[in-house]
DNA sequence: CATGAATTTCCTGATT
DNA sequence: GAATCAGGAAATTCAT
């Protein structure tokens, strides 16, 4: 009898990771306290997109500024991200690299079960604020950097011999974001995630950073959540948009309403970064 | 306390 | 008429 090879089935199964298996009724609620980061898939199935959106993540719970990391050498799947060594971190991404190794270790660990880490206590902060049906909100305000534990700085795990950046440069961190993400890498950020933009910006032209605001006022909700002002609006957010013009972190786009365009200052938003 | 960057707020006027 | 776009001006918030 014809009988299909298991073999099949199973590379059916592990290759059906699509975006309607995940979070479709809001189960997935009941893990973030666990880590952090929603992804449902273990980190080895990252998208290059989801290793890009990691690192942002974690650049911004630690306040870390985004341009200090070369987002080009992480230009890799999650398969690759996770075969990284710890020194491959601190060449990919010198200072902060101890602190990608720790998240990303955990995440690993986390993906196989539930870590406990103590004293995470992420209180319910989903009020709904959501014209989205089914996605609650993309992953702006998923968790507040307060409740994060400071993982590398704490951790006895990496205490490995060979960290010569103690001697060869005390040099600090460099954190200079004024509170959290620019207006500039939050709307990038909500373009970069296709799989949880509920519709609300959509790229016009991808290659030449030409995006739409689809719910303008949606957007400027959500903005206003990330910096704590529940009065923000579209009118108040495409003002500071426009004088991104200047700084040529925006281009002008005339004609098509609520059409903007990154410009030259604007980094991180191509799919091949240069 | 002073200062600067990045918005935020408000507003008038022009366009779509 | 409603929603946007344009900017100027001033206020605010936060970090250094």
């Amino acid at each position: 009898m014809s009988v299909i090879p298991s073999t099949t089935l199973d590379f059916q199964l592990t290759t059906s990771w699509g975006p309607n298996n995940s979070y479709s009724d809001g189960l997935f609620m009941s893990n973030y306290t666990s880590c952090p980061w929603p992804h449902d898939a273990s980190p080895q199935l990252w998208s290059k997109y989801q290793v890009w959106e990691w690192l942002r993540q974690v650049m911004d719970v630690h306040q870390i500024d985004a341009s200090s990391v070369p987002f080009q050498n992480f230009d890799m799947d999650g398969q690759q991200l996770c075969s990284l060594s710890y020194q491959d971190f601190i060449r990919a991404a010198g200072c902060v690299g101890p602190l990608l190794f720790q998240s990303i270790t955990e995440l690993k660990w986390s993906g196989q079960f539930p870590m406990d880490t103590g004293q995470l206590d992420i209180k319910p902060e989903f009020d709904v604020f959501s014209p989205f049906p089914e996605v609650n909100y993309p992953y702006a305000e998923l968790f507040d950097p307060s409740t994060v534990p400071l993982t590398a700085a704490t951790s006895p795990v990496f205490s490995s011999p060979d960290i010569k950046q103690s001697n060869s440069r005390p040099h600090q961190v460099k954190k200079h974001n004024p509170r959290g993400i620019h207006l500039w890498e939050f709307i990038r950020d909500i373009l970069l995630n296709p799989e949880r933009n509920p519709g609300l910006i959509k790229w016009e032209d991808r290659t030449e950073g030409v995006f739409r605001f689809l719910k303008s006022e949606a957007v400027a909700q959500l903005w206003g959540k990330k910096k704590n002002n529940s009065s923000m609006t579209y009118e108040k957010l495409s003002r500071a948009m426009r004088y991104y013009y200047k700084r040529e972190i925006l281009e002008r786009v005339d004609g098509r309403r609520l059409v903007y365009k990154f410009g030259r200052n604007a980094r991180g938003w191509r799919e091949t970064e240069k």
